[in-house]
DNA sequence: TATTGTTATACTCTATAACTATA
DNA sequence: TATAGTTATAGAGTATAACAATA
């Protein structure tokens, strides 16, 4: 289980973008997107969570991928189930430890995941109320938080940070 | 159920944004707050998520709760009942429908509101890569999408928009 | 007749516990 | 002995369908 982050510092103007960005979220108007993008390639929520987690690339342990999401690792299990049997994700034996497998995305999966993304990543009607210029300031911000964000950049190279 | 918001047309800065905003979301280290938020109180994401919605002045129609949610009326039902057995929501008769019911948060349940929103609303420990300046801009962006976005002010006043 | 909410029911999601294989 | 993953099972979350009361 991941440790949360709560630290209890933060300035004020801080606190406040990110409360205003939670809202955004869970109570706007994409308040359903998540469940939006999966339904668009017919996969529950959870299932989506883990193809965006993965690449076609990287082998992805599924010790890592319970601690990832901070789930148990039976439900990994589910998940990966899930995942072979909509043919978008295999389990490749590890180089030295016969144990572990790595989860690595198929190519039918990378093109699942790339639908599911274009309908995640639409931002909503809103944010046209922002100028040009506006929204590249917002997109610069957003991007160094991003980038000191330690957890996003963890295992996997070719992750969710990576362009479209 | 409610349409889906997807346009189709955004600015590339914009679409950037919203892309990296949803990585922060579900893929980096804030991932699981909501969960966090949820158990800190005791109850599943998706009461916490009703009790988002409420508030102790304004009741709000069962049948509003499942447009907003994009849920059927029956997992309303649920919810409220959940949210009564905690004590955090009761369930008041409509002035002049008496199909209607109209929910309103207890005082209990605007605690427990608060304490869930004091996880929630706890910014990561990447936005310290923001000056202070930095963080000034991002709230003021973030505010004035925020305050574009039709959902969120829909029919709550007290909603999740207002000031700690 | 249409709408609000409930009940009964079933299907999906997720965790706990006990197990096998490998280190 | 400890760790990676699986299986069996149970519990929570969510939907569908049929229903009662009110408009």
């Amino acid at each position: 289980m991941t440790t949360p982050t709560l630290r209890g510092v933060a300035t004020k103007a801080g606190r406040d973008a990110w409360r205003t960005l939670t809202e955004l979220f869970f109570d706007g108007e994409a308040q359903n997107r998540f469940h939006q993008a999966s339904a668009s390639i017919g996969v529950s929520p959870g299932l989506l969570k883990g193809l965006i987690h993965l690449d076609t690339v990287t082998g992805v342990p599924m010790r890592d991928l319970a601690d990832h999401f901070g789930c148990d690792a039976s439900y990994v299990t589910t998940l990966v189930d899930g995942l072979e049997e909509h043919g978008f994700a295999r389990r490749d034996a590890h180089p030295t430890d016969r144990r572990v497998k790595a989860i690595v995305l198929t190519e039918h999966g990378e093109r699942a995941r790339a639908t599911a993304m274009a309908v995640l990543f639409e931002p909503p009607a809103c944010f046209d109320v922002l100028s040009t210029a506006e929204q590249r300031q917002l997109r610069d911000l957003l991007a160094k938080v991003a980038a000191a964000d330690t957890t996003l950049h963890e295992a996997v190279p070719h992750g969710l940070a990576a362009p479209a």
